[in-house]
DNA sequence: GACGTAACGGTTGAA
DNA sequence: TATTCAACCGTTACG
């Protein structure tokens, strides 16, 4: 099938603008990276933009996260449906209460933390719009309440938009039940915790935990991640916007599904293949009852171990990209940062030569 | 040549 | 139901 949907770049890769390139390679830009191939031996290797994967390394230097982040919706609320709700009754208790006051009161009662306590403007808005006189909870809100917000979840979606409630479990939990949220290998296992990126202390989106990754599911726990949601129909019946979701699958399966036999090998190696594969593979239907994989057996993935020849790789990159530092007078690395070091000895050693020996 | 980053054209999805 | 619009995307080009 022609894959009638992506670009393709200067360096011949295929891309589809304005999404995210599938996950499997950004694991494998990490992984590379983490063996000491340089970053612009990555991007020719993989046929990505340098500048992507300048951002992908340097976003999971900091956050430890390979995903990428939450793309459209709105802001997450600070707004939630609880906190107005606390403020309904701040204000009906004591109707001359301040909006400052409110402000206080969330913090102090724990409604909110410092990083997602609405701002003052945000609260007189609130008592404006949505409390008014006092009497009713504005139909919008608890209608609201029991659709939307059953099933998704703010943290789902944003994961880094609280950051108390994460936690490496914590996160992943924004998944669906019912996941098979089996073992959190992955290859990619960091010292996790990196300091900054558990406390969040940027602010930043620092939630996608890697163990976020590990999931079983292809670490792609948020929705954003069309991955996911072929994999949870279910979730995202939940708001009903299947349909854009299950077209934009079957878009990208068009477009990287030739590759993905890529992704296969590509990025074969220590983690289970499964995930990966199951990141794209996700039937064009969608239709993948959450359980199960139908995806393949990837089965080359496997293979390669040892002979770390299975890598046809042709296809993937022109074997010249290599040549310098298959040659062996590859430098040493530049030099990533100190937390790679660990990593790398994570990773090393399975697989990473064929790799490199394979475009030799 | 390597690489960080802004501009750009794009998509997404809560409100 | 349709529209808005701010969030993110990857590529490109510049420095």
């Amino acid at each position: 099938a022609e894959q009638t949907y992506g670009e393709v770049n200067q360096l011949g890769g295929v891309f589809v603008n304005g999404r995210p390139l599938p996950n499997a390679i950004r694991l494998r830009i990490v992984e590379l990276a983490q063996l000491g191939i340089r970053p612009c031996d990555i991007s020719r290797q993989l046929r990505v933009s340098h500048g992507c994967v300048s951002k992908i390394l340097a976003r999971y230097n900091e956050t430890g996260s390979i995903l990428p982040g939450a793309i459209g919706g709105s802001k997450p609320r600070v707004t939630t449906p609880n906190v107005v709700k606390n403020i309904r009754e701040y204000k009906q208790n004591d109707p001359g209460i301040f909006a400052w006051e409110i402000r206080d009161r969330l913090l102090a009662d724990g409604v909110c933390d410092k990083y997602n306590v609405p701002s003052v403007s945000s609260i007189s808005r609130i008592l404006r719009n949505k409390i008014g006189n006092l009497s009713q909870p504005s139909q919008y809100e608890s209608a609201k309440q029991g659709s939307t917000q059953a099933g998704l979840s703010y943290n789902h979606i944003y994961p880094y938009s609280y950051p108390n409630t994460m936690s490496p479990t914590g996160t992943k939990m924004g998944s669906p039940p019912g996941v098979p949220v089996t073992a959190g290998h992955m290859s990619l296992s960091r010292p996790w915790p990196s300091a900054h990126t558990v406390s969040n202390i940027l602010g930043i989106r620092a939630f996608m935990d890697p163990t976020a990754i590990a999931g079983a599911d292809g670490y792609a726990t948020k929705m954003e991640d069309w991955t996911n949601r072929a994999a949870f129909p279910a979730a995202h019946a939940v708001n009903g916007i299947d349909k854009s979701a299950i077209e934009a699958e079957i878009k990208y399966a068009q477009v990287w599904q030739p590759s993905s036999t890529l992704s296969g090998y590509v990025s074969a190696c220590a983690y289970s293949p499964s995930n990966q594969y199951g990141v794209y593979s996700g039937p064009p239907g969608g239709y993948v009852a959450p359980g199960h994989h139908h995806w393949q057996p990837q089965s080359p993935a496997l293979s390669h171990p040892g002979g770390g020849m299975s890598m046809h790789a042709g296809e993937i990159h022109s074997p010249m990209t290599f040549k310098h530092q298959a040659r062996g007078d590859r430098k040493p690395p530049s030099p990533l940062s100190k937390q790679q070091q660990h990593q790398h000895e994570d990773l090393s050693g399975v697989h990473a030569t064929s790799l490199l020996t394979s475009s030799s």
